[in-house]
DNA sequence: GCATATTATGGTATCGTTACCATATACGCA
DNA sequence: TGCGTATATGGTAACGATACCATAATATGC
């Protein structure tokens, strides 16, 4: 493999020289560049990207790490980082932690040895030591779509409590009262938020939901198949359903069609999240959706912004609100008899 | 950042010596990995892998180019990938050529750059260019899932011609005759086989569809709907769709249901590529399924066994079968009058 | 008891690039 | 004419790690 040294020599230049036609950084003539050119072509010059962040101590590199790549909301969510890192010179490398604090902790690490500029992360964990780690290496970390308690950094996310108590008070409006939440792990901030939403809207309707119908598990769909069986089995039976992500509604879909129950006529169900049309064959879920691309650029350019050294001198915290999207399954207005 | 040399001032010895320790090469005593190991923790060191990469001309990273990460199926094989790599001590790169060949291009250039060990393309063009820039760059490519006319390298596919042959002759068996074929891009492999396919099982039945019948477009919902819309207005009408893949089966659901048709009743559905559970509410798509995870975990290991220097002299060519999975999509026999 | 392995450690050069400083010519303007 | 500035190019060192070779102390074999 062709190095820059050999470039020079068959264009007659200094390797230095050959750098500033690369980068079209300093001075040099048409007649340089045109000899340069020549001979990088000529020889299928590439240049090497581990001697070059080793000198300038930057990679143009960017980490984004979230919790779960099959869920398309993150998938979303890397498309918006890609798109706003490329258009600045980025590279993004991805990692998945699979919810796992044990991963995330290895990721982080691999990423600090690699010199990524920056990282974007979706903590798996409430804690702040993951981010201190970070920090303890001189790399900007903005978090995404949850908040750690404690953390001395930059966060984007979204107002998770005030959708789910849009989606309760929607249910309340349709005439529903006995209203089952199917939530999320409990260290997870955003489960965290939505079931605190959950609460207040009830709390302000006079309503003190019965623990049984207050579930919490994980962001999966086998997870929110198993809530809402247990819910199910509860006397008297819920008529509503909010889920706390995308993947608990299609499992709490399942249970229902398992227990012969039809959305919305016998169960009304309300969820977090939107799944893209792509995937969705018949998309009826009524939906507190999160503006994931959004989210992720604004969290982009932010973090962008805080390697060229500009921005605000504190940390920001920048919330993002979700909009409603009304489907069928949320159903009409409810007799008073149920 | 404390470098290699911080930790060998304060533990008192050498920096070759703490590079022993750390890749537990070479010989060291027990108090020497101590003090060195108690020098790390304090000051918090962490490696540099880009010094290190350059010096030993390895980085242990591979990377995964492929053509649409929105796709379940992809997102499958980016896990295998993932899985076989990390456990032989490699990290994963991912990157989405979105099905162009310039983004492609680009993206090998870069990976290139990254000095990575070795790559898996699911390439976007027949063309085998791309392939020899890796080659000429001495980074060892398996090519995955699609193949690449006169592409000197290894290659890990499906068998998608006999995947359509089945799912037609699946068709035929319950009487249908007028089978449409909503075909994949032209110039990709995959779609070729999946039409021979379908075209090999219609020949043998000694059936000649009209030229309306077969539509080819891309492997987009979007392309699916329009496709599926150009078929119906054909007359007669087909009585069942062969879609090339799952998106394009996707947009053929909708653009049935706004037909007010429903399937399996007035036409019959059959596809290619599994959804997965997760993001399918109503699974019901009879399909030719594709051994995603196995397929890339072959893939990757041969590409590990290539950068070890060990496997067979020549290229491979390991073609992996489909699956057939029977759901209500394809329907009933239906009666001859039809 | 001496030759030869084995164990333990270090010095120096090097990977391929660019930062920093130096040098040299050409050009504009007082 | 002279001086400052813009243009053009190069030499040397350095980024942080490890390959390679050297050295020395101890262990082992006959």
């Amino acid at each position: 493999m062709a190095t820059i040294r050999d470039v020079a020599k068959k264009a007659g230049v200094a390797p230095i020289t050959v750098s500033r036609v690369i980068n079209n950084s300093g001075y040099f003539s048409d007649a340089t560049r045109a000899s340069v050119e020549a001979a990088i072509a000529e020889l299928g010059y590439v240049p090497n990207r581990l001697a070059r962040g080793l000198r300038q101590k930057r990679t143009h590199t960017l980490a984004l790490v979230l919790t779960d790549i099959t869920n398309p909301f993150f998938t979303t969510v890397a498309r918006g980082v890609e798109d706003i890192a490329n258009e600045a010179g980025y590279t993004v490398t991805f990692c998945n932690s699979d919810e796992s604090l044990e991963k995330e902790q290895k990721y982080l690490d691999l990423l600090v040895q690699l010199q990524v500029d920056g990282i974007l992360l979706v903590p798996t964990a409430g804690t702040p030591e993951n981010i201190r780690f970070l920090q303890k290496n001189d790399t900007p970390v903005v978090i995404l779509d949850r908040h750690v308690a404690d953390a001395q950094a930059d966060i984007v996310r979204c107002d998770s409590e005030a959708g789910a108590y849009q989606l309760v008070q929607l249910l309340l409006e349709l005439g529903h009262r006995r209203i089952a939440m199917l939530g999320g792990p409990e260290g997870i901030s955003t489960a965290a938020d939505r079931l605190a939403g959950y609460r207040r809207a009830m709390a302000e309707a006079g309503l003190a939901p019965a623990s049984t119908l207050v579930q919490s598990g994980s962001f999966t769909q086998l997870s929110g198949y198993q809530m809402a069986k247990k819910v199910l089995s509860a006397t008297p039976q819920p008529t509503a359903f909010l889920a706390a992500n995308n993947f608990i509604a299609i499992g709490a879909v399942k249970a229902l069609q398992e227990s012969g129950l039809s959305v919305p006529d016998d169960i009304a169900l309300v969820g977090f999240d939107d799944l893209p049309p792509t995937l969705m064959m018949f998309p009826f879920l009524t939906v507190a959706a999160q503006p994931a691309c959004e989210m992720a650029q604004q969290a982009t350019k932010l973090l962008l912004s805080r390697l060229a050294g500009e921005g605000p001198a504190q940390y920001q915290e920048i919330i993002l609100p979700t909009e409603l999207i009304l489907r069928q399954s949320s159903g009409q207005p409810i007799p008073l008899s149920r």
